[in-house]
DNA sequence: CTGACATTCTGCGTGCTACGCACTTTTGCG
DNA sequence: CGCAAAAGTGCGTAGCACGCAGAATGTCAG
């Protein structure tokens, strides 16, 4: 990588972090885009040229995690079941949460607070999904576009890992967040057999 | 009802629909708020009285629907089991696109057509999703803030309407739309037993 | 019917935002 | 070194969300 996109992908990075942390000790609207790019050592203008909002620039520290998500499946050894593969490459994106990404856990909180941002974070949920299902359908064999199932597992793993990141977040357990995911992911990939009874996961 | 809740139903309705046909017509950003105000008989200050952008009136025709479901799962009967519950009371959603609701039909395909709405629909779904959540807990006597469960339910079953949606609009099939939904929640609440195999709902 | 009250509609003003365009600065490479 | 490509910048414009205060309209008791 030459310097050129390392310097791009650090205003990004710059803005983005700027973009939370001003969002975090002032409130959202009490950020203009004006802040941001001068937290971040840019002009207004060059804002713009990254992201089209605020809601973008915070969002797409979740977004640009979530561009992998296919390829960590295709990743996985094609023997293994779908549902433990789909599992572990959920699983897989939110592994470093152990201490190093504060910053992915206050951007997440801050989603979640907000409407706003929550919409955003929809927005980039739908991009998951599609690569996802992608993914879905070419270990499966199957045509996206023909079949549901692909797009079905995908909305139920993605919905399910969204779940569970809010629910850890609500909770405030001391579990680590992929052990939460990972329970459910399964919760909603083992079906309904077991329906209101008890679930584990308090 | 007195008259003026029905003018005022009446008045969001128009600007909604407003806003729907003039962004089929013209794409929507070649739309002013303006305008809609206008093909709605009513001034643009008017307009953000009801919906706070252009992106909301349109999307509101599946929100105002989406406000129902909890309530429509709550009416079922106490002794039917959770899924088959749960599916009555989402296909209930979208019973009358018989022939009568081609103006959600319409909203749907632009919906999908564009980003800026699908966020914005999205922001909707998650709406629904509480809702439903709150109704299956309530009904399995748990705890939405404490067991991941019905979240994960309303989840699953909320992303597998959407998908069931989506697909009948691309497919174009003239199966019944609540038969293709009702195909999708299925598939999603059985769980992947038979992942991979053959799936039905070409 | 009438008058007083509540609610909705409206016009105006303001601050902010997204983005096109043309121009300068920086970077990468032969 | 020198030049093309790409990133950053400043300016201008159209538009949007929304607060506020007054006019218009519906509501209801007497």
């Amino acid at each position: 990588m030459g310097l050129r996109e390392r310097k791009k992908l650090a205003t990004r990075q710059a803005l983005s972090w700027a973009a939370i942390s001003l969002a975090v000790q002032r409130g959202l609207d009490n950020v203009r885009v004006e802040d941001i790019a001068a937290a971040a050592g840019v002009s207004p203008r060059t804002f713009n040229n990254y992201f089209a909002s605020k809601q973008e620039a915070i969002c797409s520290v979740t977004v640009d995690r979530a561009e992998l998500v296919g390829d960590t499946l295709l990743a996985r050894p094609a023997d293994e079941p779908l549902a433990e593969a789909l599992l572990a490459a959920m699983v897989a994106h939110y592994r470093p949460a152990g201490e190093l990404d504060r910053q992915w856990v206050t951007a997440t909180q801050l989603i979640y607070a907000s409407p706003a941002l929550r919409g955003e974070a929809m927005r980039a949920a739908v991009a998951t999904e599609e690569r996802l299902a992608a993914a879905v359908a070419r270990r499966c064999g199957l045509d996206v576009e023909r079949d549901m199932f692909p797009m079905v597992v995908a909305t139920v793993a993605t919905g399910a890992a969204r779940t569970g990141v809010r629910h850890w977040m609500r909770s405030g357990t001391t579990e680590p967040i992929t052990d939460v995911i990972a329970a459910a992911i399964r919760m909603a990939l083992a079906g309904m057999e077991n329906s209101g009874g008890d679930h584990g996961q308090r």
